[in-house]
DNA sequence: AATGCCATGTGAACAGCTTCACGAGCGCGT
DNA sequence: ACGCGCTCGTGAAGCTGTTCACATGGCATT
């Protein structure tokens, strides 16, 4: 086989939908299960199920990376796990700085699961100078004064904001400036970014609200027809 | 056909884009700080700036509640809150219970963040016989065998699962058993659940590696165009 | 080598959501 | 009482994402 593969076009994956994006991980952790267990060989419907989706939307997706699959047989679950592992840059891990130590920024930092999926903690930072010093899931708590030093020195590519609502904008703008260009956002409120960091957000009230709507909707559905 | 909008059509509800419904808790918890400020109207694009979309999207959002704006003032603050509040059944908190006790359980538990929505912690439980017994945030866990008295005793209408990802869907089968119609799931894993369940995910991971997507693709177009 | 089978890849139809643009209605000032 | 300015409400247009359906092409078997 020729070196042609070795380097898949970069602008095919330039322009990759929003959506398609969104699934990409949820393939991916499919994907290396899969592989965990051995298995060489996936068709789209497999992957289908094991990613909550439908067949056709998993070809599309994939169809997007290029043409990797083999027709009357499937994807290679190995192949596929290498593409998509260097388009979301897992490749190599991206440590991550949790600003605000509070319940949900330690709650957070003991979790183990950022780690595993290789955005291991790697700095912790509050305002409150009764917390800094403090360990947390092992790790010294900085003052967020620090941030840009804390950021350089450990190399934190993300920033994780678990602040109060109050508080979130300025965690936002003080990561921005220390040169963090990926943020994710816990705190309850929403916040501004400049336009090339990336910033999402993590609104765990919302989803509990929005759960609340459609429970109502059956009871009240129910209820009248 | 007489009280009219004391009793605003249920229909009307019944049938809300789901975008809007994923809106509607960032309007209302935006409304609510006006509310708080003592302000008493407030415009298309006020609402906007605070719910982080454009004015358009309010409007139309809104004009599916019904038309309860005044042309040329803007929207009654005190008004959406109660129809927004009344939409999300958020008139009565809805207790949860969480599923798990390990590092992400407890960490949940800990987070206040619930109660203050209106989505108070009643209960926790975990499958491990050694963490049974245990206080996590004032909370003695039960063991998961006992869901179902739990569920009831406390009324849980909410589970949360924040078990390994290979117990998810034991957690949800379980949950659905004791009659929890409402799940957030929090494990990194697709559970399925009967179609009358309400069912969500939130999942880490997967922000973080969209996230790294987006960085990775800023690298990758800064470095070559 | 030829045939049958099977899953991919993809244009086209479809559905849902967003954005635009402007008419309609309300309050205020004169 | 009248007109002016402001903001809502909403059809229409455009866009993004989903689903369908089938032609395409590789593999296995004979």
């Amino acid at each position: 086989m020729a070196p042609a593969s070795d380097t898949p076009d970069a602008d095919v994956e330039t322009s990759l939908p929003e959506a398609t994006v969104a699934r990409l991980p949820v393939y991916f952790r499919g994907l290396v299960e899969l592989a965990d267990e051995g298995t060489t060989t996936v068709s789209s419907q497999q992957l289908a199920e094991l990613a909550g989706v439908n067949a056709a939307k998993v070809r599309k997706d994939l169809s997007y990376l290029g043409s990797y699959g083999t027709r009357g047989v499937g994807y290679e679950v190995g192949f596929l796990v290498q593409q998509i592992g260097r388009i979301l840059g897992s490749a190599d891990p991206a440590p991550v700085v949790i600003v605000g130590a509070g319940n949900l920024g330690k709650a957070l930092s003991r979790y183990g699961g950022f780690g595993a999926s290789g955005f291991p903690v790697a700095a912790i930072v509050d305002a409150d100078p009764a917390v800094v010093g403090r360990k947390v899931a092992g790790i010294a708590v900085r003052h967020v004064d620090d941030l840009r030093t804390v950021v350089r020195d450990e190399g934190c590519l993300v920033g994780i904001v678990a602040t109060p609502a109050t508080a979130a904008q300025e965690a936002v703008d003080r990561l921005v400036d220390a040169g963090v260009r990926s943020i994710l956002n816990f705190a309850p409120t929403i916040v501004i970014a400049p336009d090339d960091v990336g910033l999402r957000k993590v609104d765990l009230a919302t989803e509990l609200h929005i759960l609340g709507y459609y429970e109502h909707q059956r009871g009240a559905t129910r209820a009248t027809g």
